[in-house]
RNA sequence: GGGCGAUUAGCUCAGAUGGUUAGAGCGCUUCUCUGAUAAGGAAGAGGUCCCAGGUUCGAGUCCUGGAUCGCCCA
């Protein structure tokens, strides 16, 4: 029986406070865990969130998906460990850190000094931790928060640490000097997926420059998006195997590639020599330089280069190169010896680390363009203006394209030539791709497009920045050159006999030991003092790193690593994808121990989630203001619903455009709907609670209804957990409310009558068919399932501490009897008893509905109401379906409110026919004649048609494989046809009859399927209608007197002589219905206005009927 | 410029392997039920399945090209 009483108009949101007090008052995560401590593991890798902001919709959305399939899998048996995580480190900490400050540049913050700012940095981190514990209780995601792994401490960095020397050791660490993105205002180099984060449509200005050419009057084109790179321009490069144009346009000749010349210069250029573009470099040599004065270049010539990477498609297919800003650029120049790629300090590079101009770049007028932001519009006008002045301008032209920016802060990325740290993952671009190949992506596209493409393209990992808060980079130098990656504090304190409390900056900056490295004679170490580079790491390495240092592991815990790897599941938004998708298995790959624990990959399950976007599908942000706010949903709707949404919305990797409102739809949709019905079972329970513990443990159900309820709960429950054993959430939850729906619109509502009864096999049903519900439910909406459990059962603390349901342990929960059966009794079941599972039952009841359904659509057409009962309904259905139809012709009677059902085997019995060709059957066998067929067949007498698909239709239903035509077309229970001088013998399902309505019947068609209504009514059949309707006036009466639903009453008819008699052949049916103990009926009937409670004069079919009625005290 | 995904009713979404008349929920209109009732049921209106070609007897579904949106990469 259920606890406790319950309120149909339940607030949710108050609901689930509730059960989240319950919750920790019986401890119930914490028990759940240790309740699977002996069980296989199933592991989860929590993706570290940073708390220095507050939590989103979209932190929702993952936090959810990252609670479902764990506690699914808790559920299942499974011992799932769920460790927090925290991203301590990192530029977003630094940014804010700084803005509270007031700080904008690194030479500030030294200012300030590391110390004091990392220690406002390490405060900062967990400005929101709070809020963010808070957020992840309420939505019920159950994370180990008290013991969360977090970056920023001591174990953690020691492990990266690890990780670093082992990535050394494989060498495949080093120090280049390359040209990368790189963030002037953070002054530090990015890494590519950071880089990835930050792209942004933006609108510059390109310029068409002209160049001299050494002799000669000709000008070469060149076409740059980047104006700020000339100052640093030292050669320009072409196409070798491009075809290049010597053009006219008025007195001028300019050369640029072939199919350039009329996009560029327009139709009236002319041709006058074409030439590849090696003929271009040997025929030209050099141009006139540089674009740009400066104080430490004087004019002269600069090279015309050929390179594979000049493309002609855009621009002029020349290019200027300025090595210091351009991947290519820097390439190309130090393979044509403009400089000595070795010797960083031959590359011209007239930018400052914070992206401005050194004294050295002049404008025309000899002014320094020192300290002017490159990036800045106006000083790009200034340039362009110069380059003007000084004769080179061909044109300006706004130019719209994506531009990286710093993901952090916004700055435009400078490509920047810079000495950086970086690992050599090109070089495990083979073994990363083979990882990828286990792994099972949700979506499946991932893995071979986005993840797979991006793998494929791999460049070295660029790790170290030029920052503070971080993880330090373990690499220590001494004057000779020599590099040793510290892989322990161990290791660190015996070399320099100094123990660090904290590893971070500045503290571990000053920490100096002997150079371990022999010396170049050999004889001799070279002892000299070796001190830390100043960088730390790039933050995407510490969350890579989190399966192992997580763990501390290999210092400790080597154990709970290496049962906790691989993830069986991770769980992020797509923008991963390049994040911590690839840092995990990056480090992973980069640290592996083949044939160990640490093989990659590192997860083997990755549910990636999409985008959320406001109700305009504009994504979300908090400068657009469209955010939806998740306490407000939560306050309003409740965490289930928000969980709801989300999980069977839609598939989650399609992203999402919603607003509150949309959420508080589906609450009203399923939720309601499976509290009412709750409610429902609840209410009358407790009203039979005496009778029903009186009677004891009821039978197994018998009845087809309840067999039904069973069986499709059974159905559903292994349909649920098929689906989330393949991280489809989305179809697992539409199959829970489907089920629903059929309980509530279908079990309870043909039920009703049983429960107002007590009677104890339904109320074991829907309880247990509700239990089953509540655990089905218990990953997805974890309160009200827990709330429904709780009440109704509470056997265990919680819902949450029970196995998932199957169809057996369903069998036992209604009592074995029909279990051991079950596995004997092969497919077809005999009422009483039998499997919980009968799929026969489940098809014949969907028949039975689609009757019903087509039955209402035929009264509704002929505006009889439901209440009148008529004589007989005309089912159309044969062989199997007429078997399944007729087992629950109750039901259809009942529902159509008939007297008899009758079945025909074929719709010619009622009336004429269409018949048409099965074009699924016979496409195939015609093929093209197939319209031809067509005819042939809709030509066909239809009658006969009927006849003989009867009489196939039976031997078919015999067990014949399928009626085969004897000799020719003569058979009676066969017709052919003749198309494209081909013989076909008709089968039963090549061809599909439909019924036209007859006379006085309505009909509903539907496909083959049809049910007709004989609409004559007779008097008998008008009495009754009668006297249903006086019973629904008296219930309006009932009602309208106020009295509760189990008073008794004195009633009294009066009125229409139809009516009265109406009442009188139906007095126990009226009696009964209206809880009247005693009944008048007739002329003068009436009770005393004194002593009535209640009288009033009504109209019912027309006719007059006046009721007045008493309560009668207990 | 390239890659991936999306585009189906006013809205939110379903539509295995190509098959007769493309569905559901919400919203709207009408009717109905009334002992879960600020619920439930039935019917109706509402669609160039983004466009154009192609393959096929037959395309929302397969192929090619294009458009729009989103994401990602140059």
């Amino acid at each position: 029986m259920p606890a406790r009483e319950v309120d149909p108009r339940q607030e949710l949101p108050v609901l689930e406070q509730q059960v989240l007090e319950r919750w920790r008052e019986r401890d119930v995560f914490a028990q759940s865990l240790r309740m699977r401590a002996d069980a296989q593991r199933w592991n989860f890798y929590e993706g570290p969130p940073t708390a220095n902001g507050p939590p989103g919709s979209h932190h929702v959305l993952s936090r959810v998906f990252k609670d479902i399939y764990p506690r699914f899998q808790t559920m299942r048996g499974y011992r799932v460990e769920r460790k927090g995580g925290w991203d301590c480190h990192g530029l977003p900490v630094e940014i804010a850190v700084e803005q509270q400050l007031g700080i904008k540049s690194k030479a500030e913050v030294e200012e300030y000094g590391i110390g004091a700012f990392n220690e406002r940095c390490r405060e900062s981190v967990f400005t929101y931790l709070e809020e963010w514990n808070r957020l992840t209780e309420r939505i019920g995601f159950w994370l180990d928060l008290d013991d969360a792994y977090r970056t920023l401490d001591e174990s953690y960095i020691e492990s990266v640490w690890w990780a670093l020397a082992q990535i050394d050791r494989r060498e495949l660490l080093y120090e280049g000097h390359k040209v990368g993105p790189y963030c002037p205002r953070c002054e530090t180099t990015l890494s590519s997926h950071e880089v990835a984060l930050g792209y942004r449509d933006v609108v510059e200005e390109s310029v068409y420059l002209k160049l001299a050419v050494r002799d000669g009057a000709d000008m070469l084109l060149v076409w740059t998006t980047t104006p700020w790179t000339l100052p640093g321009n030292v050669a320009v490069a072409v196409s070798p195997r491009a075809t290049y144009a010597r053009v006219r346009s008025g007195d001028d000749f300019y050369v640029l590639v072939s199919d350039r010349v009329e996009p560029v210069l327009g139709e009236q250029a002319e041709i006058v020599e074409q030439f590849t573009g090696d003929e271009l470099v040997a025929r030209y040599g050099c141009y006139e330089g540089p674009i740009f004065a400066a104080r430490d270049r004087e004019p002269g010539a600069l090279a015309i280069l050929a390179d594979d990477f000049v493309t002609t498609e855009e621009g002029t297919g020349i290019v200027h190169l300025a090595p210091a800003f351009g991947e290519d650029d820097y390439r190309v120049a130090a393979a044509a010896g403009i400089f000595c790629g070795d010797e960083p300090r031959t590359l011209y590079n007239p930018v400052k680390p914070d992206g401005t101009y050194d004294e050295r770049v002049l404008s025309r007028a000899g002014e320094p363009y020192a300290g002017r932001f490159v990036k800045d519009a106006q000083l790009t006008k200034e340039l362009i203006e110069d380059l003007d002045a000084r004769g080179v301008l061909l044109r300006a032209q706004e130019y719209e394209h994506s531009y990286p920016h710093c993901w952090r802060c916004g700055t435009p990325l400078l490509y920047y030539a810079k000495p950086s740290w970086y690992i050599a993952t090109t070089k495990l671009r083979r073994e990363l791709l083979d990882a990828n190949e286990t792994v099972s992506w949700h979506p499946p596209h991932v893995k071979h497009g986005r993840f797979g493409d991006w793998l494929s393209n791999n460049v070295d990992w660029a790790l170290s920045r030029e920052r503070y808060w971080g993880t330090p980079l373990p690499v220590w130098r001494c004057e000779r050159g020599h590099v040793h990656v510290i892989g322990s504090f161990e290791e660190l304190a015996e070399r320099s006999g100094v123990q660090l409390a904290d590893h971070h900056r500045p503290f571990v900056d000053d920490v100096e030991f002997a150079c371990p490295h022999e010396d170049a004679d050999g004889q001799s170490d070279c002892r000299r003092p070796m001190r830390r580079v100043p960088e730390v790491i790039d933050v995407w390495f510490d969350s890579g790193a989190m399966p192992f240092a997580q763990h501390h592991f290999p210092f400790e815990h080597a154990e709970g690593f290496e049962q906790g790897y691989p993830a069986d599941f991770i769980c992020e938004a797509q923008d991963q994808t390049r994040g911590w998708f690839y840092s995990l298995l990056a480090v992973a790959t980069l640290t592996a121990d083949p044939g160990g624990a640490r093989e990659p990959p590192p997860y083997r399950n990755v549910v990636c989630l999409g985008l959320i976007l406001d109700e305009d599908g504009q994504k979300m942000s908090k400068s657009k203001g469209n955010t939806v706010e998740p306490w407000q949903v939560l306050n309003t709707y409740g965490a289930d619903a928000f969980r709801w949404y989300f999980f069977t919305s839609k598939q989650p990797w399609d992203g999402y455009r919603f607003s509150a409102e949309t959420i508080g739809e589906g609450v009203r949709l399923f939720l309601k709907q499976l509290w009412s019905t709750y409610f429902f079972y609840s209410l009358y329970a407790r009203v039979s609670a005496q009778e029903l513990s009186a009677a004891g443990e009821p039978p197994a159900p018998s009845d087809d209804l309840d067999r039904w309820a069973l069986s499709r709960t059974a159905g559903t429950a292994e349909l649920v957990a098929e689906h989330l054993d393949s991280y489809d959430a989305t179809s697992a939850g539409r199959a829970i409310a489907e089920l629903v729906e059929d309980l509530s619109n279908w079990y309870v509502r043909r039920s009703r009558r049983r429960f107002w009864d007590g009677d104890a096999v339904a109320f074991q049903t829907l309880r247990t068919c509700l239990l089953t519900v509540a655990k089905l439910l218990a990953p997805f909406c974890p309160f009200i399932a827990d709330e429904i459990y709780d009440n109704l059962d509470g056997t265990e603390a919680s819902v949450h501490l029970c196995d998932f349901p199957t169809a057996e342990s369903l069998a036992e929960a209604i009592g074995g009897a029909g279990h051991s059966e079950a596995i004997g009794g092969a497919g077809h079941s005999e009422a009483g008893g039998g499997a919980v599972r009968d799929e026969e039952l489940e098809r014949a009841m969907a028949l039975a509905r689609e009757t019903v359904r087509l039955g209402l659509g035929a009264r509704g057409k002929s505006k009889i109401k439901v209440r009148q009962p008529l004589g007989e309904a005309v089912v159309v259905a044969a062989g199997r379906e007429r078997e399944a139809i007729e087992r629950l012709s109750d039901v259809v009677r009942d529902e159509l409110n008939v007297k008899r059902v009758r079945f025909v085997a074929a719709a010619d019995e009622l009336g004429s026919y269409e018949v048409k060709a099965n074009y699924r059957k016979l496409g195939p066998i015609f093929g093209k004649a197939m319209p031809l067929a067509a005819d042939a067949i809709a030509a066909l007498d239809p009658a006969r048609v009927a006849a003989a698909a009867r009489a196939t239709g039976e031997s078919a239903s015999a067990g014949a494989a399928g009626a085969t035509a004897g000799d020719g077309g003569d058979d009676d229970t066969s017709i052919g046809i003749s198309v494209d001088g081909r013989e076909h013998m008709l089968a039963t399902d090549d061809v599909i009859l439909t019924m036209r309505a007859p006379e006085g019947y309505s009909v509903e068609r539907e496909g083959a399927h049809a049910v007709a209504l004989d609409l004559a009514i007779d008097d008998e059949l008008r009495e009754e209608g009668h006297a249903r309707e006086i019973v629904h006036a008296v219930q309006a009466a009932r009602k309208a007197a106020g009295l509760e639903v189990e008073d008794r009453i004195e009633l009294a008819l009066e009125g229409d002589e139809a009516l009265a008699r109406a009442a009188q052949t139906h007095r126990d049916y009226v009696a009964g219905e209206t809880l009247a103990i005693k009944l008048e009926v007739g002329d003068g009937a009436s009770i005393a206005a004194s002593e009535r409670d209640y009288s009033e004069q009504v109209v019912v079919d027309g006719l007059t009927l006046i009721i007045s009625l008493r309560r009668v005290a207990d």
